[in-house]
DNA sequence: TTAGGGTTAG
């Protein structure tokens, strides 16, 4: 009998904290070995391989492992190879294509061996290869287990094949894995992923027993899919039913709460980190930071942000646009210098970051510059949305024409997003000839969008072209549009009320529009006089100021007044773009009641205090 | 008798 070697004597570059077996590997069995002997060796092997494969660090080191496995000719065996298949598929250090061929040599490959495969082409993003492997494996008889569904669901999930995954679940059943948790968990999550959230829940609320991970697919397939308030209301129940969240599921909360402008629910959750995790990871800081500034409070969101001692591109990117969506350039781009002194290479998201925070606050020269040395310094080409930013920036700061000439000489075909800023653009600068040809392809490209022609009618309107407001409202009409109903949001009290305009629902609705009658009172001692040229209805003038006095963001600004005292922060989120007649009377509102008015709009922050808005009545 | 689900942020 060949002397087996010790593991060091074949050169095994594999640190060892123990002392490994003096018969580590089995001798290569001679041509006249028996096959009792054999099946000795394969056993003693088979004993071996697992400690030894664990212990890899690198390709190198499991490339010897493998060189003694083929020394000893085991490269067939389903078992030994079977190990070495999950060990390079699945290994951070590993390789898809070294584990393919091994795999390949593999007689008799068993469920094992392919659950390995699989798993290995999905966390090398190539789901399709995975899928492809379900079926060769279906083909050759081969039973799926417990093991094999997740990461085959997940393949399906990461390219939304609905149907394929549909037949899988089937197949679940089939083999009797209805019940296992972990495929339960893998199929919400695939449902979710493909948007079907009826078969999503259906998953959910048939399972007998759930786990964490199972709430957390539920409530991020909500979050993803911009289900907030659901995924919020989910979160309740999951509290209620005594389960506690992890770090996954908050971010998913957390995203929502930046979404809604639920600031105490983020508070909440923010608290509820502090207490329960020992350190909070860079993504729920980042989550964080990104919740603050999007409640619209932006310098706990920076404060959050400079405490974070390790930060990423996500994170500087989260707070140079959660800046320039504040109008606070200046601060944007000194955060992007030091990204840059820290020796962060910068992406094109970054750029729109930066570009925008430009736009935002019409820094014309910067612009240019940023976009120069974007192309220039690091390499990035323009994508059109770095062109939307700089015709944005170009046509705010009144220079139109050059707006126009940049639309002409971009490489590629401009799309509705680059034709509305144009358009928007033109409104700011009460420009009707370059809103005009903004417009009309605009509607060309995107026929459907009501607040498009809300914006051509009021830009008509604000120019007194009445009859051009009113064609623009009837296109709109003919073509079955009906502009968004506009809304408000505000927490008072710990609760976010909502408003419609015209409301009359709220329990304190009586107070509200007395104090809505105290406002105007004072407002008119300020010279505050109602624009009623953004009204768009077939009503006399005192008809729209009726209206106008009771727009959503007034009847919310006026709740807040009730319940709030001189000094304090009212935070507002509004689903349009605010009108110039908001706009106004919130400014005055600001200086008259002395408090910080907060308000989210479609498109920006507008922080009104004493009198003045942040965004410098650009917007 | 080796492995698995939720991974979330711009």
């Amino acid at each position: 009998m060949i002397k087996a070697p010790v593991l060091h004597q074949t050169h095994l570059l594999i640190p060892h904290e123990e002392p490994l077996p003096s018969s580590s590997l089995s001798p290569s069995p001679s041509p006249s070995s028996t096959s009792l002997h054999g099946i000795e060796c394969k056993t003693r092997e088979q004993e071996c391989l697992p400690p030894l494969l664990q212990r890899c660090k690198c390709m190198e080191e499991f490339k010897q492992v493998h060189a003694q496995v083929l020394k000893l000719g085991f490269e067939a065996n389903t078992r030994c190879a079977g190990g070495l298949v999950a060990a390079c598929a699945l290994s951070d250090w590993g390789s898809m294509s070294y584990a393919c061929s091994i795999f390949e040599q593999i007689d008799e490959p068993d469920a094992f061996a392919y659950n390995s495969m699989m798993r290995g082409h999905v966390k090398d993003c190539e789901p399709e290869e995975a899928i492809l492997l379900y079926n060769k494996m279906q083909h050759r008889g081969i039973q799926p287990d417990n093991y094999t569904f997740p990461s085959l669901l997940k393949a399906c999930s990461y390219v939304s094949a609905l149907q394929e995954g549909m037949q899988i679940h089937g197949h679940v059943f089939k083999y009797g894995f209805g019940d296992d948790l972990f495929v339960q968990n893998s199929l919400i999550n695939l449902y979710g992923k493909c948007g079907d959230m009826k078969l999503c829940c259906g998953v959910f609320d048939q399972m007998d027993h759930t786990s964490v991970a199972s709430w957390s697919a539920l409530i991020s397939s909500h979050a993803r899919l911009g289900l907030w308030g659901e995924c919020l209301r989910l979160f309740e129940d999951m509290n209620c039913e005594g389960w506690r969240p992890d770090e996954s599921t908050l971010v998913s909360v957390l995203s929502s709460c930046a979404h809604l402008g639920a600031l105490h629910v983020g508070r909440c959750v923010h608290n509820f980190l502090l207490r329960n995790m020992k350190e909070l990871n860079v993504i729920v800081q980042t989550s964080l930071v990104d919740m603050y500034v999007k409640c619209g409070a932006v310098k706990n969101g920076l404060t959050l942000f400079h405490q974070m001692a390790r930060k990423n591109l996500f994170s500087y990117s989260v707070m140079i646009s959660g800046l320039a969506l504040h109008g606070l350039a200046r601060e944007a781009l000194r955060i992007f210098s030091d990204m840059l002194e820290e020796g962060f290479e910068p992406d094109d998201v970054i750029y729109v970051g930066v570009l925008s925070a430009c736009s935002h606050a019409g820094l014309l020269d910067e612009g240019h510059r940023y976009f120069d040395m974007m192309r220039n310094e690091h390499r990035i080409e323009p994508t059109i949305q770095h062109y939307g930013c700089m015709v944005d920036l170009m046509g705010r700061a009144g220079r139109l024409d050059d707006a126009h000439e940049l639309i002409r000489r971009m490489p590629m075909k401009p799309n509705s997003i680059v034709w509305r800023c144009l358009l928007s653009a033109s409104k700011v600068c009460q420009n009707i000839e370059s809103a005009e040809v903004a417009s009309r392809e605009l509607f060309k490209l995107d026929p459907h969008n009501a607040s498009d022609y809300v914006l051509l009618s009021n830009l008509y309107a604000e120019c007194q072209r009445w009859e051009d407001a009113a064609k623009t409202r009837t296109k709109m009409v003919n073509r079955g549009l009906n502009q968004v109903p506009g809304f408000s949001l505000v927490e008072v009290k710990k609760k976010v009320h909502k408003f419609v305009s015209q409301d009359k629902t709220h329990p304190e609705s009586e107070a509200i529009y007395e104090m809505i009658h105290q406002m105007e009172w004072q407002l008119r001692f300020e010279g505050y006089r109602p624009d009623t040229s953004q009204v768009l209805l077939d009503v006399d003038e005192e008809e729209k100021k009726l209206r106008l006095r009771a727009h959503s963001q007034k009847l919310a600004t006026a709740l807040a007044l009730i319940h709030t005292c001189q000094g304090s922060t009212i935070r507002i989120v509004t689903n349009l773009r605010m009108c110039n007649d908001c706009h106004i009377y919130t400014k005055l509102i600001s200086m008259i009641f002395e408090r910080t008015i907060v308000v989210r709009d479609r498109n920006h922050f507008h922080h009104f205090t004493n009198g003045t808005c942040s965004c410098r009545d650009y917007w």
